[in-house]
Parts: C-alpha cells; sequence; structure tokens
DNA sequence: GACACCAGCAT
DNA sequence: CCCGTGCTGGTGTCA
C-alpha cells in the first residue's frame, strides 16, 4: 500500500525499526493471542472502547464491490473461493484495491453509482475512501493498544525481563521473513502422481464397502456408519462423543468394533470395516495432498536465491510466532507441521488393512530439496521430557539423561523396579511411555492410572520422585495465587481459567500449568536457536537458510553438501539455546538430498 | 452462510 | 468429565 519501503526487508536496519503488536500483545497476555482472538477486531473492543467499525463496513463494501463484479461479468481479477487461501477467503482482503479501481476505472460510472446507492445506501461516495479510513484506524487503534500493553508490561513485569522477552520475538522478524516469502520446495510430479494412486484406492475401497453392505451412497458418513454398524449389524458402541453423545466412529474404536465382529463372525461387516478403514486414510491423504496442490506456487517469491529456477515448485506456509498460547509457533496455508509421517498406517492395523494400504504414497516425500540443494533437519532428543527433568530439579531424571538412557526405559525400569542389566518388556516400555507423555502432557492422577492400567501408579511416582511432586504443588501454588506460571526463561503463561481452580478442580489446573511450562520452555528454546542458527547462516554459509520448523526441529536447507564444521557449529548453537535457559539437550542431524523421508544420519 | 462438532494429522 | 498445543476439511443444524 506504499506505507513501508518494501525494497530491502531483509536488511537489519530495516527490521530495527519494526515492532509487532502480536507480540507485545502475547506477553501481556498469553490468552489473547490464540488464532481466534488476536486480530485487532477482537483486541480493540476488549480493551479499547473502539468497535473497529470501519473493518466492517470495509468488509461489506468490498463484498457488494465483488458481487457487482460477478453481475457484470466484469474482467476484474476478483478473489475466487477455490484458488484464494483460507485466510484471505473471510472478507476478501485480496481485493482491497476494488473499491478504488472500480471508482476510477469502471467505465459506466453512473451503472456502479446507482448499484451501490440503491435502497437508500450511500456506498457510492464511501469507495474512494473506505480502504484509507480502515487503514488509518488500524494504525491508530494498533498504536494505543500497544502503548496500553506496553505500559502494563513494563510495571508488572519490569523493564529487564520485558525488554528480554521482546528483544527475541524482535530478532525473529526477519527470520520468519525469510522463511515465509522464501517457502518450502515441494517435488510437484510427486505431488500429482500420489493424488492419482489415492483415488484409484478410494475408488477400489468404496466400491467393495457399497457392495458389502448393500448402501449405495456417495461416501460413508459417521450417520451413515452409525446407522449400519449399530442398528443393522448389532454391535455394541465403544465410546461416545463429548458433546452429541453418539457413538464414536474414529479409527480406533472402528479397530475395536472389527473385533467384535470377528468374535461374531460377521465377515461382511469385518470386511467392510477393513476397506472402511483403508478408505478413510486414502481420502485424509488426498485431502493433505489436495491442501498442498491447491496453494503450492512456481517459486516467484524467492528474490534472494541466486540460481532459482523458474520451474520449482513452492509452498509459502504462514508462521505465527504468537500463534498458541504456549510461545510455540503455529503454521497454517498449508500447515507445515502436521506432514504426515510414513509410519503412520503400517501400525496397529489388521493384516487386510495392511495390505491395502501398502501403495499409499508417503506425504514427507512431497517435501524436498530442489535439485542440487541439501536440507539437513536437525532435532532436539526429547526435549520436552528434558525440560520436564530440568524444570523438576529431579536428580535421578537429570543423571539418566547424562548416562545416556533411553528415557522411556528408564521409567519402565523405575516404575517396575527392574535391575538394570533386565531389559524392559514392550509392555512395560509402553506403561513408562505413557506416564512419561502424561506428565508432560498435563495429566491428572487419574488419567494416569487409567491408561497405564495400575492404580496407585501416580502415587507411587509421587514417592518415587519427591522433587516432581514438589514442583507439582508448587505450579499449583502459583495458579491458585496468580492464574500465571513462567517458563523457565521467565515467560508469563495464563492458564486458560475456563475450569475454575476454586471449585474442586484445582489438580486439574495444575497438571496444565505443568505442560504449560514444558511447552513454553520448549518454544523459548526453539526461538532462541532459531535467531542463532540464520544468523550463522547468513553469516558463515552462503545461500544457506532454515526452510521449516517444527517444534523440537529445525530443518537447513543448503546449496551443497554441508560440511561437518557446520554442521558441528549449527548443533552447538542449538545446545547452547538450551543451556542458556538450564536445559541439556543434544541434538540429532540427518541429511537428505531428495525428500524428507529418504534421510541419511550424519556421524560426526 | 455461520456455527458447532467430529475426525485426523503433527510434535 | 477431561493428558496438552495447533490446522484443515467434512457433515449436520440452524437461521
Amino acid at each position: 500500500m506504499g506505507v513501508l519501503d518494501w525494497e530491502e526487508p531483509s536488511h537489519h536496519d530495516f527490521w530495527e525499526n519494526i515492532y509487532d503488536l502480536g507480540s507485545i500483545n502475547h506477553l501481556f497476555d498469553s490468552r489473547d493471542s490464540g488464532v481466534r482472538q488476536s486480530s485487532l477486531k477482537c483486541l480493540a473492543p476488549k480493551y479499547l472502547d473502539g468497535d473497529y467499525e470501519s473493518q466492517e463496513v470495509m468488509e461489506k463494501l468490498i463484498n457488494r464491490c465483488r458481487n457487482f463484479c460477478r453481475l457484470r461479468n466484469a474482467h476484474w481479477k476478483i478473489g475466487d473461493k477455490k484458488t484464494v487461501p483460507q485466510a484471505l477467503k473471510e472478507f476478501g482482503k485480496g481485493d482491497m484495491w476494488l473499491p478504488a479501481a472500480l471508482l476510477k476505472q469502471y467505465p459506466d460510472q453512473n451503472e456502479l453509482r446507482l448499484y451501490m446507492n440503491k435502497e437508500g445506501k450511500h456506498d457510492y461516495e464511501l469507495l474512494g475512501t473506505v480502504c484509507d479510513t480502515y487503514l488509518r484506524d488500524d494504525c491508530v487503534y494498533t498504536y494505543r493498544l500497544a502503548e496500553g500493553f506496553l505500559k502494563e508490561i513494563l510495571e508488572e513485569q519490569g523493564p529487564e525481563e520485558a525488554e528480554q522477552h521482546l528483544e527475541m520475538n524482535h530478532a525473529l522478524h526477519p527470520v520468519i521473513w525469510k522463511m515465509e516469502t522464501q517457502g518450502v520446495h515441494v517435488h510437484h510430479d510427486h505431488l500429482e502422481s500420489s493424488i492419482a494412486t489415492c483415488e484409484h484406492w478410494i475408488k477400489k475401497t468404496h466400491a467393495r464397502c457399497v457392495d458389502l453392505t448393500g448402501k449405495d451412497v456417495q461416501k460413508f458418513t459417521a450417520s451413515i456408519l452409525r446407522k449400519y454398524l449399530f442398528d443393522e449389524c448389532g454391535l455394541e458402541p465403544i465410546t461416545f462423543t463429548a458433546k452429541a453423545k453418539l457413538p464414536q466412529v474414529d479409527s480406533d474404536r472402528l479397530l475395536l468394533l472389527k473385533e467384535q465382529c470377528e468374535e461374531r463372525d460377521l465377515t461382511e461387516a469385518n470386511e467392510f470395516l477393513s476397506n472402511l478403514l483403508a478408505n478413510t486414510k486414502y481420502t485424509t491423504k488426498k485431502q493433505y495432498l489436495e491442501g498442498y496442490h491447491r496453494v503450492q506456487q512456481i517459486g516467484n517469491k524467492v528474490p534472494y536465491e541466486a540460481d532459482f529456477d523458474p520451474h520449482q515448485w513452492y509452498l509459502f506456509p504462514s508462521l505465527k510466532s504468537t500463534g498458541t498460547g504456549t510461545t510455540r509457533f503455529s503454521s497454517s496455508n498449508p500447515n507445515s507441521q502436521n506432514i504426515e509421517k510414513a509410519s503412520n498406517p503400517f501400525e496397529d492395523d489388521f493384516d487386510d488393512v495392511k495390505e491395502m494400504l501398502e501403495q499409499s504414497p508417503k506425504l514427507r516425500s512431497i517435501f524436498g530439496p530442489a535439485k542440487g540443494d541439501w536440507w539437513f533437519p536437525m532435532d532436539y532428543k526429547q526435549l520436552q521430557l528434558r525440560i520436564f527433568a530440568a524444570l523438576t530439579q529431579e536428580d535421578s531424571l537429570i543423571q539418566s539423561f547424562r548416562d545416556g538412557w533411553d528415557f522411556h526405559n528408564f521409567m519402565a525400569h523405575a516404575i517396575f523396579d527392574l535391575p538394570e542389566n533386565q531389559k524392559a518388556t514392550s509392555a512395560q516400555r509402553r506403561v513408562a511411555k505413557a506416564v512419561n507423555f502424561g506428565f508432560i502432557f498435563g495429566a491428572s492422577e487419574k488419567k494416569i492410572d487409567e491408561t497405564t492400567k495400575k492404580p496407585g501408579l501416580y502415587q507411587e511416582l509421587m514417592i518415587m520422585f519427591p522433587n516432581a511432586k514438589d514442583f507439582l504443588d508448587e505450579t499449583k501454588e502459583q495458579i491458585r495465587e496468580t492464574g500465571i506460571v513462567y517458563t523457565m526463561g521467565g515467560y508469563p503463561l495464563k492458564i486458560p481459567m475456563r475450569m475454575s481452580p476454586w471449585d474442586g478442580r484445582l489438580n486439574y489446573a495444575a497438571h496444565m500449568g505443568v505442560c504449560y511450562r514444558v511447552q513454553g520452555t520448549e518454544g523459548e528454546i526453539v526461538k532462541k536457536a532459531m535467531v542463532n542458527t540464520d544468523q550463522y547462516c547468513t553469516t558463515f554459509m552462503e545461500d544457506s537458510r532454515i526452510v521449516m520448523q517444527i517444534h523440537d526441529e529445525i530443518v537447513f536447507k543448503t546449496p551443497e553438501r554441508p560440511s561437518k564444521s557446520h554442521i558441528r557449529n549449527l548443533r552447538s548453537i542449538m545446545e547452547n539455546a538450551g543451556t542458556h535457559f538450564g536445559v541439556e539437550t543434544p541434538v540429532d542431524v540427518e541429511l537428505c538430498q531428495h525428500s524428507l523421508d529418504r534421510k541419511v544420519t550424519v556421524i560426526l
């Protein structure tokens, strides 16, 4: 819009002068910055008296303009529902230029005036000013909010602390900007052939489902499924959905229902379920693939890559550094943090299902370096658990990491009191894993006892790890007093108060607090690592950069095979980010030349 | 069309 | 009542 000079946004001086209301707001109240609540539209009415009417007026007018164009088949390039990404769909932000352009260029102004001013409206007069008004309000509200938040933050949290947190996000801006504009390379042909494979199998399995059930439906929706399985076949529902209390029909439940079929010799229903499970897998895959296909672009947004090939295809995910209540990143359009792992379809399935899934395309192989490039993902080994150990200051846990234990095995040994030279069984390890994840996800006493099927285990653990117990009590106390917990770097996180801690559910809130402190510290560490590794890349490794961030993993790109010393340096930068916050965190490195799922582990 | 719910994917 | 944080897309209901 001509407000900022976009010529050299990668230049250091440029970023020096950028302050981000999102970061300031998140520091003021980490619950504000969720996906739904962070926009000015929500913040202005909440903290100022502004109702932000001008945005609404603009949205409506833009939509009227788009309708006007559609009705007349005018040759205006209008954002189309199928091609405009989700974020732009809402109110046609992509068409902000439209009102002024119509006023300036539409040949029959009289016609335009009649349309805009019909039914007593005066929209024609607004065409030339509506976006300016919006933009002005946007600036004013942004400034006033920032001013207000900063004042509160400095008073409540102290200037030095606050400055540190703000500086971290400040330093992240150019890093995120680079990632967002330079994008993630995808293998375009592979994408298309994978979609075709999915389609083939979807058709095949669906046809079989129709045959077996005699239901000639386009799709086996949840309601059709419930009717068939529970009413017609007489199977017993396993569990019920949270709100509507209907029988759950997710994959796990369907697998259990399949067991019921085997017991009762319902061969047709049994085979139906197999086909349906395979069908669901392929349908989901296709959905992901089509999502990637829809938003991919030829890499013309890559102004800084020297020998850039216009035939390469890229995705440009949007990153929100304040997209979560815990300081983790969120990613959208597409979400680059939930790319399916290859192992996913082949575990815990029945043999016939496995067979049908054998040709299933691997989504991770869609992503990979462009020709000639190298990617190397570097991930923190069991970062969350190490943070938990550091937070609790539980010596035995910290020591087990130092001694190089597999942590789940270590926990299995502790729980089942195994001698050191005896190997834990896979069942024992599974229990231990459930306990570990339970803790970092903030499970309650009841939940831990239930998922491990060992009543009383939680209490045993509390005796076994007294510091962990103290840590829980301390977190609980913090929540009772303030509703706020702190990460290891001192970042304040608000616990959602939808469950009031004073009505007997304080324990639950306390476990939430554990989760927030662990995830919050994780986010903090990885953000610092990103800033520092980016700095290293720009300084010492030409044309290298961060491609993606997946919570405890950073994927780098280089135009040639990275040297061992570069990898070593990057690794220690990442590890130092951990120790800076008091966590010992070794980092694993892998190299890939073709795609994310064909990695070579590097041994240094 | 807006909204709630459900499902499925990740760390 | 509840093991967390996210994003996306489909279905079904309501206005």
